[in-house]
DNA sequence: AATTGTACCTGTCAGC
DNA sequence: TGCTGACAGGTACAAT
């Protein structure tokens, strides 16, 4: 389910409530989800500790706690955090619940159960392999046109899946790849070494203009996707193309297609994208 | 080294 | 009404 935008407006939303909260316990449901260390150790370990501050980086949720450990989440496909009261019912796929000092709790719901977990000293990173290996904060200040020149240069692969690959640049999935790639003006297929200065400029303008629009917006809900009070995005209203075919193009008027590339659904205008 | 395919799950929707 | 298959905001890991 999220990308950057999403997991961002979830970290904003829980933030605020979550900082300086104790976790009084952990009651774990379904221990798969939890990856490292075993899910014993795992309530162990975080049981006690205050939440300091809420990080996130690419997809991934960081929370900073009062000892050195770092505890990371991915939500992948369907995951939710949801700040409430206890005696809210829960929703079925409840899999984890952690009860905090103020009579609030924070409840991890995941339809799907892709999501997973980890409990990390700052030297144990690379057991979170996909966040050890992500590539630049695309809306970070060190994120350079430049740089993107460099990453693109010699690659033979097509834009679409090179966006998705989070070790190129972190937090880009499948709506936001397709809607950057509009805006762009770009084709999903084009390959990444062919594009020149000048489109290489405007891939980078799109790719941060889209994520912080996403992020304004509070991300995009089709599906499931909800902040962690339960409220959903408004993005979904703005998107071009993603999800679009058969509609015309609003900026020529031609037909938006679906077609697989990298084995992912990629909508786009075969007019306006070359 | 770099791609591509498959597995992990549950739910929804279109077509028969 | 079922049933069946395709598809879904993602990535880890195996196989080429």
């Amino acid at each position: 389910m999220p990308e950057l935008p999403e997991v961002e407006t979830v970290r904003r939303s829980l933030a605020p409530h979550l900082m300086g909260r104790k976790i009084e316990e952990v009651k774990v449901i379904m221990p798969k989800i939890i990856k490292y260390p075993e899910s014993q150790r795992f309530v162990e370990l975080l049981t006690g500790e205050v939440i300091q501050e809420l990080k996130r980086r690419g997809k991934y949720l960081l929370f900073s706690l009062s000892s050195n450990y770092i505890w990371v989440t991915h939500l992948r496909m369907t995951g939710q955090y949801i700040y409430t009261k206890p005696q809210v019912p829960r929703d079925k796929h409840t899999h984890l619940i952690f009860i905090l000092d103020n009579g609030y709790e924070l409840r991890y719901v995941d339809i799907r159960k892709f999501g997973m977990m980890y409990l990390l000293r700052p030297e144990e990173f690379s057991v979170a392999k996909g966040l050890y290996t992500l590539g630049p904060e695309p809306l970070d200040k060190d994120f350079t046109l430049a740089q993107l020149k460099e990453r693109l240069a010699g690659k033979k692969r097509k834009l679409k899946p090179l966006l998705l690959d989070q070790t190129f640049v972190a937090g880009i999935g499948n709506i936001y790849a397709d809607e950057i790639l509009f805006d762009a003006g770009l084709h999903p297929e084009r390959e990444a070494m062919t594009l020149s200065p000048e489109e290489i400029e405007r891939l980078f303008k799109s790719i941060q203009k889209i994520l912080q629009l996403g992020i304004e917006n509070r991300g995009t809900s089709i599906r499931n996707y909800v902040d962690g009070q339960g409220n959903m995005g408004g993005f979904q209203k703005l998107l071009k193309v993603y999800g679009k075919a058969g509609s015309s193009c609003p900026v020529c008027g031609q037909p938006i297609v679906r077609k697989a590339v990298g084995g992912r659904g990629t909508y786009f205008c075969a007019n306006c994208q070359q």
